[in-house]
DNA sequence: ACCTATTTTGTCACCATTGACAATAAACGA
DNA sequence: TCGTTTATTGTCAATGGTGACAAAATAGGT
C-alpha cells in the first residue's frame, strides 16, 4: 500500500487508444508502439499494465463484446415493430466506426473458434429481441431472416451498394415479419 | 529468344500457392517465404515472377474477382425462382473455403476504396441476375433484399447460427421475391 | 560451340516489432 | 525520514520479414 494504484484507469486509457488504432489500421497492423503513442504513454507501460500483444487483443475483445451486449440488453421490451425496423436499419448496423470494429471482430473470428462462439451469442440476443418484439408468436426464423437482411444490407451499404429506395427494404422486412409463413416449414 | 519463358505458368502456380496460404492464414500473416514453400519454389522466384508483396496481393485479387465474375456471368438466363433460391442459399455462399476468401476480400476492402468498388460491382451483378430471374418486373430492391438476406444468413451460418428450419429462410425469401410491394415505396 | 535471354540459387543488409529487464522516480504509510 | 510498493523510463538482444543483388545454371537460336 504505497504508491496509489492507477492500473484500472491506465488500462482503460490504453484500451481506448488501442481501439482507436484498430479502427484506423486494424488489429494486425497496430503495434504496441502505435497504441502507446495514441495513449500518450511509453510502450513499456502498455506492456506493464496490459501485458503482451495477445493479452491486449483479448482485453479489447472483451471490452467490445461487453459493450455490444449491454447495448442490446438495453433495448426496451415494449418497442413497436416500426421501432425494431428503425433499430435494425438505422442503429445497429449504422455507425461506420462501429462497423469497422465489427468487421475486425468478424475477421478475427475467422480463425478463432472461441470468438466465433461469443459473436454468435451476441447476434442470437438480437434475433431473440426481434422475435419477441416484432413477430406474432416469437418465431425465431422470421426474426433470423429479418436480422440477416438488415445485416447483409448494412454490409452492402459499406460497399456503396444501396437499394433504390431504403423504404423498400423496410417494407419488405415489415412484410417478412408480419406475414405468417406457409404451414410447411413453420416452427417454434 | 533464348531460354523459353515459363513466366505465365510460374505466376499461375505461385498465385495458386498464395491463395492456399491466404485461405489458411489470411493475407496479413502470409509471407513470401510461406508462398514459396507452398509452391515448392525459392522465395526469390516469387519476387522475380510476381514482384513485391503488394504486386502479389494485387494479382491474387484480380484472379479471385475475375473468377467470381465469370461464375456469376455463367448463370443461365432461364433459371426458375426455385433455382435462384438454391443458388443463393446453397451455392453462392456455401463453400467454406470460398467463404474464407470472400472474408479476406471484405477485410481488405475495409481499407481499400478501389477494392470496395470492385466488390460492389460483383455483388451488383448478382443482384441484377436475381432481379431478372426472380422478380416479376425486375425490381431491383426486392432482389437486393433477397441477396442481402442470403448473404447475411451465410455469414451467420459461419458463426454456427442457423434458422431452426432452413426451409423457412427459403420460403420467406420466395415470398419476398414474389409478393408485390405496397405501392408506396415502389420503384424502377 | 557460342551467344543471349531467361530462370534459379544463395546471400546480404535493413527495418520493424517484440519481449525482457535494469534502473529510476513517485507516492504513501509508519 | 525511511521503507515499501507501484509506476515510469530507457535500453537491449532476438526475431522475422522484406527488398536487393550478384552470381550460376539452363535452354534455345545461330
Amino acid at each position: 500500500m504505497a504508491r496509489p494504484r492507477v492500473g484500472t484507469e491506465r488500462r482503460e486509457q490504453i484500451l481506448a487508444a488501442f481501439e482507436a488504432c484498430v479502427i484506423r489500421s486494424g488489429f494486425a497492423k497496430t503495434t504496441l508502439a502505435d497504441v502507446a503513442e495514441e495513449a500518450g504513454q511509453q510502450r513499456s507501460l502498455v506492456r506493464y499494465f496490459i501485458g503482451n500483444r495477445e493479452d491486449m487483443i483479448g482485453a479489447l475483445i472483451d471490452r467490445l463484446l461487453e459493450r455490444a451486449e449491454a447495448q442490446l440488453q438495453a433495448i426496451p421490451e415494449n418497442d413497436s415493430v416500426e421501432q425494431v425496423l428503425t433499430l435494425l436499419f438505422e442503429h445497429v448496423f449504422d455507425d461506420p466506426t462501429t462497423n469497422a470494429v465489427i468487421m475486425e471482430l468478424w475477421y478475427l473470428a475467422l480463425r478463432d473458434a472461441r470468438l466465433r462462439q461469443r459473436l454468435a451469442s451476441v447476434y442470437e440476443i438480437l434475433v431473440i429481441k426481434v422475435s419477441t418484439l416484432a413477430t406474432a408468436e416469437q418465431e425465431h426464423d422470421r426474426a433470423f431472416a429479418a436480422v440477416s437482411l438488415a445485416f447483409g444490407s448494412a454490409f452492402f451499404r459499406y460497399l456503396g451498394l444501396r437499394p433504390n429506395s431504403p423504404d423498400n427494404l423496410r417494407s419488405v422486412t415489415r412484410h417478412l415479419l408480419a406475414e405468417p409463413l406457409s404451414q410447411k416449414g413453420k416452427r417454434q
